[in-house]
DNA sequence: TTGCTCCTCACGTCACGTGAGGTGGC
DNA sequence: TTGCTCCTCACGTCACGTGAGGTGGC
């Protein structure tokens, strides 16, 4: 199929065509004679991969990559199914989240700032803008410097299922990590088809006892060892890649938030952010609960006390605490 | 103040300074004798409003703009104050969101092209993106055909708050109009300090109504000149420049939407999306209450119902028909 | 020869980052 | 002469759109 055919074909310029080809996407056969290019069936297959990506949002580096695994994960053709396909596309869909979140937090600094200014008399105060600005700036610090310290991609190969155990065994024993798993359920108790989100699932120990209560879970892990261990075990769950900063969720929609034993792999200030995203993403009227150890859990109650949570608090075996608010 | 001490005290780099200079956004004096820059007072002034607009997002043409408007408010010094300032950050505001929510939709078709992927144990599907992109590019369509049509910029110049009315003259009598109003008030019946949204507030006749029972109201409407009026009529209003297709507003947040008289102004496909609109930033049992001519609210119920809303509808005076409904 | 399809440069977009190569004053 | 600050090009980024200029087959 020659060029125009193939772009018409598929809704987009001769242009773009030979662009996806520039950037090594694909390879289409060229005529000796007259360099013209053949479309095959195949080219044509990979080019509406491409350009469903596209419009999916995806970069054409990123697009790159997931394909590149898709083609693995055929060729494999692993009765065990390999993932390649979805480890990409997930770890492509947490970037552009973190994108479209901080966009949305610029946009919501210039809807303070507008409305500051329509409020003042006097001409529009410059100060509205650099304030709103500066907490924006801060807050992005915080966030890149995300990475995984901790290794768990390791632990997880290590241990599979079992990795937050092993990761936790010098300071809890089974017993009282599994109390506090329990602790969180019951209070939460989660009813038949109620959506929630878990906070750094890991392997998925608590997102499988959430589960079990008939609840929907969507599991938010930052290591993607972990989270293969987690996919793996529990279908039922949806699992995405992402950091405690930048959730990988649009707008508020969970009934609740669960998390246990993730909060103390973050920095003092990157606590109140990790919060100030549950926030974001938990429904008016929802449940959080926040297992972990005392001196990383308590110094939450101040932020969800000025925002007019109602607090519960328990103090747990091992040095722990079980935190439970519910949003106004 | 020479180019880098200005840099390093606004923080940034000599070369974004010498970029808003060739952008026409500032023209710094240049010593003779070597062609050195030299930033005034004034000079560090305007750079710190470029520099915190740019991180508000704004694009740096929409940011001459915006200055410009502001220098104009500062000159005439109008003791009614000029909104030339306001009016152009609220129209980029607008433009920002449109694009941003364009990106929260692409990413909700990924959320779910991900999810299919997941669940099939077969080789990822391509129709799985392609039917997702299939809507998104749909809805796109309609959406860039938003304009005003109805010129109500227009109307609002001539006839002041009572554009709305002056619109609607030869179908409806006065007394019919305030009733759909007095109606749709009634049914949502706003508390104190709640939170609510008005799409096509016009110029604030239904927006008045639901202030004066103590709810908080933001106004979206399409129309500038319209919008001017209901600014200078209620101070108390949050005004927003926008359309119905993409409602300047992030997440769902509101405890109940109003509408009156401005679904009629939609094309069928474009009232289904409008409404897809509104529920993305309903909150959970949240309360809807559109008044319009009968025949372009009652297609709306049929969505409605789809999605589990409760719905009752009045048939009031003169072919309207008012339609109530709660989010589940 | 004309009209059509294809080809390969190559510039422009957006907001700068990053050199390259050169100048004036200590 | 060296080191410092400033200057003006100019290329690269991202995903193409849009010509410019040229070629092969009917």
């Amino acid at each position: 199929m020659k060029v125009h055919v193939a772009a018409k074909q598929l809704g987009v310029t001769p242009r773009a065509l030979r662009f996806y080809e520039e950037k090594g996407l694909l390879k289409p056969r060229k005529e000796e004679e007259n360099g013209y290019r053949d479309y095959s069936e195949d080219n044509i297959n990979q080019l509406r991969w491409i350009i469903a990506l596209r419009e999916l949002g995806l970069p054409v580096t990123a697009i790159g990559k997931v394909l590149e695994a898709l083609a693995l994960d055929v060729e494999q053709t692993d009765p065990a199914g390999s993932d390649n396909f979805i480890r990409q596309a997930d770890e492509v869909r947490a970037e552009l989240y973190a994108e479209w979140i901080e966009q949305g937090r610029r946009l919501q600094a210039l809807d303070r700032s507008i409305a500051v200014w329509r409020s003042q008399q006097s001409a529009p105060d410059l100060e509205a803008a650099e304030s709103s600005t500066l907490q924006l700036k801060q807050s992005r610090i915080e966030r890149m410097t995300w990475s995984d310290r901790w290794h768990y991609d390791e632990l997880a190969l290590v241990h599979g299922q079992d990795a937050p155990l092993a990761a936790l065994a010098s300071e809890l024993t089974l017993k009282q990590y599994e109390n506090a798993l329990l602790q969180i359920v019951e209070w939460l108790d989660p009813r038949p088809q109620e959506s929630g989100l878990e906070l750094g699932a890991g392997t998925g120990n608590l997102t499988a006892l959430l589960i079990a209560q008939g609840a929907v879970v969507t599991a938010i892990e930052q290591s993607q060892e972990m989270l293969a261990v987690l996919r793996a075990r529990l279908p039922a769950a949806e699992p995405r890649l992402g950091n405690l900063l930048t959730l990988p969720v649009s707008g508020p929609s969970y009934r609740f938030i669960a998390s246990s034993f993730a909060f103390r792999h973050l920095e003092p200030n990157q606590l109140l952010l990790a919060l100030i995203e549950a926030d974001r993403v938990l429904l008016p009227a929802g449940r959080l609960a926040i297992a972990d150890r005392h001196d990383t859990v308590s110094p939450l109650r101040r932020w969800l006390e000025e925002h007019n949570y109602s607090i519960v608090t328990e103090i747990l075996d091992g040095g722990l605490m079980l935190l439970y608010a519910v949003k106004p």
